[in-house]
RNA sequence: UCCCCAGUAGCUCAGUUGGUCAGAGCAUCCGACUGUUAAUCGGAGGGUCGUAGGUUCAAGUCCUACCUGGGGAGCCA
């Protein structure tokens, strides 16, 4: 004998008046006696199932008694309309097995819990509401990011992870690897990045990178997802021009699709409504002027400070360009800027409401004695970039590219105060596990 | 690496100038309830107050060190 159709919860609207069968997991358990309530989740949605003691077998009640949060089960039920009911059905319930007993000790409550809990309890975290409206928008958002490039020509180009040391210089972690000494997890795909656009064109990543920073902020993590197109041909001003198409691009998909786990989330769609091309652009000396108004003391010639980036995105409802910052406070790889060459052709995307660089990007030195001269300013080993350096040896061209953090975008666009919230299984510096 | 904050029941927290200070809510368990929405009501169990020292007649409370965590700086996405 088997069960009546399985149907997932996300589809019961379609079988009302029907006898189905529902899988999930007990998220509530409500008694008032001889008519009780069960709230089961299966990731499509949430169904209340009902049972009336007196219009059940003994045994069936008997189970329901033993129903804990968290159990597994298979419910089989009459679908009705219930404007009562989350999702506008629920289910008259008619047999229910127990697959999988929960314990009593379920840790994670329908109440406040600290952060540090949670994450401890990340695999079970995991099965909450909120929890699962970010992982959807995260996944749109991925999905909306493939999109854009497949339909503008882009080829996906998947760079490695274990690298030799070649990249930016900030931390990172090594492993032992056979006979050629340390391997590093890459901080970047870009310099490959840039070796493929030679190749094909345009072309973008979209992979993990690894930053061994020890970095406690509500805006980092060790292990985080980065989207890095590289467009031959293009100059910084095509740079910025594609960050702020694909920046809009997301936001209005999500705006499009996902207006349900942004209500969730209880996010205000309105200052997302607003997110559309093009967003303000200030250079470096003009971001300088304006944060010196707002009172900061950073000087021209250094970095933005966070503080300062807070200044200047203070007022701001879209994303803020600040482009052409001083060559000494940005990476070796980027492009002299031909009408100031104290500053270099690149940009930094500043997310509105505090979630901070969203995107940093700049065209690429393709001059070959130019660049060998950053290295040795630098203090770089040489040796590490000769293949890189043959991109600029065999046929230069220009070009740019950014990395957008992945993360931190789905952070501003879920309205997140926090980054770990963002990855199923988030990784800094003092959390390994789950 | 540096700065600030916190650590009391399974969870979230209260605990006043050192002196009934071992507390509450939620969760759990037992009981009541035929439409609950984080149900409600009654009852019960549950703690080496982060660790180690110190001051004191007396320390959850004050001091020192350490540990763990949180937030921030730097660095970056």
């Amino acid at each position: 004998m088997s069960d009546p159709l399985f149907v997932r919860i996300a589809d019961l609207p379609a079988h009302a008046g029907e006898t189905v069968t529902i899988r999930g997991w007990v998220t509530h358990v409500r008694s008032s006696g001889k008519v009780a309530f069960a709230v089961i989740r299966d990731g499509t949605g949430v169904c209340q199932t009902v049972f009336v003691k007196n219009q059940l077998p003994p045994d069936v009640w008997e189970r329901f008694a033993a129903l804990t949060t968290e159990a597994s089960v298979s419910i089989v039920g009459a679908v009705r309309a219930e404007p009562r009911s989350p999702g506008g059905v629920e289910l008259g319930v008619a047999d229910l097995v127990i697959v999988g007993p929960s314990p009593a000790d379920y840790p994670i409550q329908p109440k406040e819990h600290g952060i540090d809990f949670l994450l401890d309890n990340r695999h079970l975290w995991l099965r909450s509401p909120r929890q699962r409206a970010i992982a959807i928008i995260r996944n749109e958002i991925e999905q909306a990011i493939h999109d854009f490039f497949y339909e503008r020509g882009f080829l996906r180009v998947d760079t490695p992870i274990l690298t030799a040391a070649i990249g930016e210089r900030s931390g990172l972690f090594a492993t032992e690897y056979f006979d050629e000494g340390n391997a590093y997890l890459a901080q970047t795909g870009q310099l490959y990045g840039e070796a493929a656009a030679a190749a094909f064109g345009k072309i973008y990543t979209f992979g993990p990178t690894f930053r061994a920073e020890k970095s406690k902020t509500r805006r980092h993590l060790t292990e985080f997802w980065m989207i890095e197109p590289e467009v031959a041909w293009n100059d910084s001003e095509a740079n910025m021009l594609l960050q702020e198409e694909l920046v809009s691009y997301l936001v209005q998909r999500v705006l499009e699709r996902r207006r349900a786990e942004l209500s969730e989330l209880e996010r205000d769609v309105t200052k997302l409504e607003s997110v559309k091309a093009p967003f303000d652009r200030l250079n470096y000396t003009d971001a300088i002027a304006l944060v010196q108004a707002r009172g900061s003391t950073t000087q021209w010639g250094e970095d933005l400070g966070a503080e300062d980036e807070a200044l200047i995105v203070r007022d701001a409802t879209r994303p803020v360009f600040v482009f052409n910052y001083p060559k000494t406070a940005k990476a070796f790889y980027m492009k002299e800027n031909p009408d100031d060459p104290r500053t270099v052709l690149c940009d930094d995307l500043l997310a509105p409401e505090g979630f901070g660089e969203m995107i940093g990007g700049s065209q690429r030195e393709d001059d070959y004695d130019k660049l060998v001269a950053r290295i040795k300013e630098e203090g770089l080993p040489m040796d590490a970039y000769g293949w890189y350096l043959d991109l600029r040896r065999y046929g230069t061209f220009p070009h740019a590219g950014f990395g957008l953090g992945l993360e931190r975008t789905v952070a501003w666009i879920c309205g997140l105060q926090h980054i770990r919230e963002v990855i199923a299984f988030p990784r800094m510096m003092n959390r390994l596990r789950p």
